[in-house]
DNA sequence: GTCTATAACTCGATAGAC
DNA sequence: GTCTATCGAGTTATAGAC
């Protein structure tokens, strides 16, 4: 299908939206300061997405499918449980330097909006980690790493990828770094989060 | 001092003004519901907080200040390291579910609210962490732990206590847990998070 | 499809009576 | 110190011309 003017306007503004959603979240977000973002007026967003929370819903949508998919996409998969760990925090960590300010917002929303919203949003493909807790159970037995909860383990995998990220400005603060050193540090936690969680499990 | 029905009044919105702030955020909160929370009227807020900004700054501060005040103390103390970490991990972990709301609220607002609003409320009593690198190195040649950066370690002791609970919506929903069971998951954790941190860190 | 103008409403803040 | 009533700014949303 080929571009009209029409799809066009319509990425620009959703470029916009989520630029301006993900800093300032929806109660935060104008949409003056969208329309502004995207070159046009107030009205056309009416026009292309009837409402704000429509147009919010959108975004959000697609900020926590960006989070989630991953989580279960390499937690699921068959890899052997260490090459798991390390491409998980890899990949992870390399998803959101790319977008520092997404988890904030997605984690912000999740806690505020009612739960009929976040229904309607996630619908019923919850992920299950059976597969994850069997391959753990199994590396016990062989005693290849201590007796560890699975839940807790993936908690603390992902705990690891996203806090940092979320407190930067509380981190930069109180242990007094500029942004240059701050993300110099983030960068060496791409690897070492891994080799920190397998530290923590191996035996 | 007596209490007179004056301070009672603005101990009434105080505590208010923190279940919405804390709640809502800043922009979401709104000066109706602090008022009908605190069981007055709108106009009443404001004879005894000028401004939604000014009481929002009360809250905000004594809040930033439950979270950040503990670190400080408990990191520069004088105990050995592996005591440092399970006296940190207990009592944040306590702090925090006893406030299980306010880590969001002040990462949003560290995040949203100028520079110069911060530094008007820090000021410059800033931490400094010599202390505690100096102990790492220490036990470092002394061969006891692996080579660590200080300061992420700090960042992993803060994240692993911190990070479930902003995320718990998240992690409810992805690893299909009941409220309870979230709860017994999280309980166990103020223990399990400094045996994590030690075994990750020990040789 | 895009614009200007404005309606409809929300919310922080103040005036003024008690 | 506390209330009711209201102002005025700012915001979402719509009407209507092009």
């Amino acid at each position: 299908m080929p571009r009209t003017k029409n799809t066009s306007t319509e990425e620009k503004i959703l470029a916009a939206a989520k630029t301006i959603f993900i800093e300032k979240g929806m109660d935060g977000a104008r949409m003056q300061d969208i329309a502004d973002n995207a070159g046009i007026n107030k009205a056309l967003l009416h026009y292309y997405f009837k409402s704000k929370e429509k147009l919010f819903e959108v975004i959000f949508k697609e900020g926590a499918e960006k989070l989630f998919s991953k989580i279960n996409s390499i937690l699921n998969s068959d890899l052997p449980l260490f090459e798991k760990i390390r491409l998980f925090s890899n990949e992870y960590a390399e998803i959101i330097s790319q977008n520092p300010y997404l988890p904030l917002f997605v984690l912000n929303e999740m806690n505020k909006q009612p739960h009929s919203f976040l229904e309607n949003i996630f619908g019923k493909n919850q992920p299950t980690f059976e597969n994850l807790v069997k391959q753990i159970d199994k590396e016990i037995k062989k005693g290849t790493i201590k007796q560890v909860s699975p839940v807790n383990l993936v908690i603390n995998m992902i705990s690891l990828s996203i806090f940092p990220f979320v407190a930067k400005p509380v981190f930069q603060r109180i242990m007094n770094l500029d942004p240059l050193q701050f993300s110099t540090i983030m960068d060496q936690r791409k690897t070492m989060n891994a080799e920190f969680i397998i530290a923590s499990i191996k035996k």
